[in-house]
DNA sequence: TGGGGTTAT
DNA sequence: ATAACCC
């Protein structure tokens, strides 16, 4: 990654702040390599601060590409999803254009405007996580928020940096400290929150505590108003590997059985060769839709099963075909979803693979192979002594 | 509005 | 199973 294209910023998180607004130091020589003792100056001995870095990559679709493609460097660059410019360059945001922004718009704006196209997002991911990895080596706290944030606790760190600088007698610091601007803290709740007369930060924090918990329940409502002074005692939360894998595909229409099923062929053929790499095994299956609607804001169905235990242990293997089965579950699940009898108009097919356990390295006759509920034949009367939400395609 | 992800209910 | 949130 270019480190101009890297923007870090440290966040200093506290517990107990008094500020008015969330205070962020921006390390100005970075995180790596900075002036830990920066935080003297910041954080009273023995206080419980926390040291956040909360690093942000600009358009990382755009940098991925240019990375991908040199000859695309200093051009107006656009990121492309169907008919969407979900990204693009800085040359390109100088000529107007947006992120979000249509296609047609764009090029309107930006004739010279070069589009690439960014629906498959395998190169993204794997550069996302090498990013993360790189992190993970200053610590392990570190959490992901789609593919291109993250956020490290480097507490430990600076404390024992700190440690170390104090008995040099070394104290050379400067700060520069900067202050959130409003915050947009999700679509629905700024909905209900305008209704109430919030619009910014100062107004959520002079609010009536007692209404807006009303209005929103104790949870959200205790959550944001601290939030608005700034307090967010919420921990680092280790990512870890994904708790899933999807792949969707969003198109105008899609209005028969056949066309559904070679949709869900490719996604799950992709999402195979994921699942295969990562090692893991999913152990739940999802089917998701998206019906047309002339007006109706997005909304999407699902139905779910989990996998039956013979195909779970032929993920991976390659030499035994996963696909058959596993089209055969999806088109149930589709069936149980739409009506095939009657006309329907799709625009989005989507396929999940959840659920995912390390594999079982169980070998038959071990005590791990009978402890092993998914293997063992006692797994059919264990299965059913309580109650699955799932529907059991081995049923059928 | 794409193509992902997470957690809460 | 869905809703809401994040990017």
């Amino acid at each position: 990654m270019e480190k101009r294209g890297v923007e870090p910023e440290e966040e200093g998180g506290r517990n107990e702040e008094e500020d008015a607004a969330r205070a962020m130091e921006r390390a100005e020589a970075g995180a790596a390599g900075g002036s830990p003792a920066v935080l003297d100056q910041v954080v009273p001995a023995g206080s419980s601060s926390r040291v956040i870095v909360h690093m942000d990559l600009d358009c990382f679709y755009a940098q991925v590409e240019m990375i991908s493609n040199p000859e695309l460097k200093g051009k107006p660059l656009g990121v492309q999803q169907k008919y969407l410019v979900v990204t693009c360059n800085y040359e390109a945001r100088k000529l107007g254009v947006k992120k979000l922004m249509n296609v047609r718009d764009a090029k309107e704006k930006c004739p010279q405007l070069v589009l690439v196209n960014g629906e498959d997002l395998t190169r993204y991911r794997e550069m996302s996580y090498k990013v993360t990895e790189l992190l993970e080596e200053f610590s392990p706290l570190v959490e992901r928020l789609g593919f291109d944030e993250n956020f490290v606790d480097l507490t430990e760190m600076v404390e024992k940096r700190l440690e170390q600088f104090q008995s040099d007698e070394l104290s050379t610091v400067t700060v520069s400290g900067h202050v959130y601007k409003n915050q947009r803290i999700g679509y629905k709740t700024t909905k209900r929150l305008e209704a109430l007369g919030i619009s910014s930060v100062r107004d959520l924090q002079t609010f009536s505590s007692k209404i807006l918990e009303k209005e929103l329940g104790i949870s959200v409502a205790q959550r944001i108003q601290k939030l608005s002074f700034g307090e967010d005692n919420s921990p680092v939360t280790p990512s870890g590997p994904p708790q899933s894998f999807s792949e969707e595909d969003s198109f105008k229409k899609c209005s028969s059985e056949v066309e559904a099923k070679n949709k869900i062929e490719e996604l799950l053929a992709n999402l195979l060769n994921r699942v295969c790499q990562d090692g893991r095994k999913p152990h739940t299956v999802r089917l998701i839709i998206r019906r047309y609607s002339s007006e109706k804001y997005h909304s999407r169905e699902s139905r779910q099963c989990p996998i039956p235990s013979h195909i779970i242990q032929k993920i991976g293997t390659g030499n035994y075909d996963v696909m058959t089965p596993m089209v055969d579950i999806l088109m149930k699940l589709f069936r149980n979803m739409v009506n095939v009898k009657m006309p329907f108009h799709l625009t989005l097919l989507s396929v999940c693979f959840c659920n995912l356990k390390a594999p079982s390295t169980a070998k038959k006759g071990t005590i791990d192979y009978y402890l092993t509920p998914s293997l063992s034949t006692t797994s059919r009367s264990g299965k059913r002594s309580f109650k699955m939400k799932d529907t059991h395609m081995e049923d059928f």
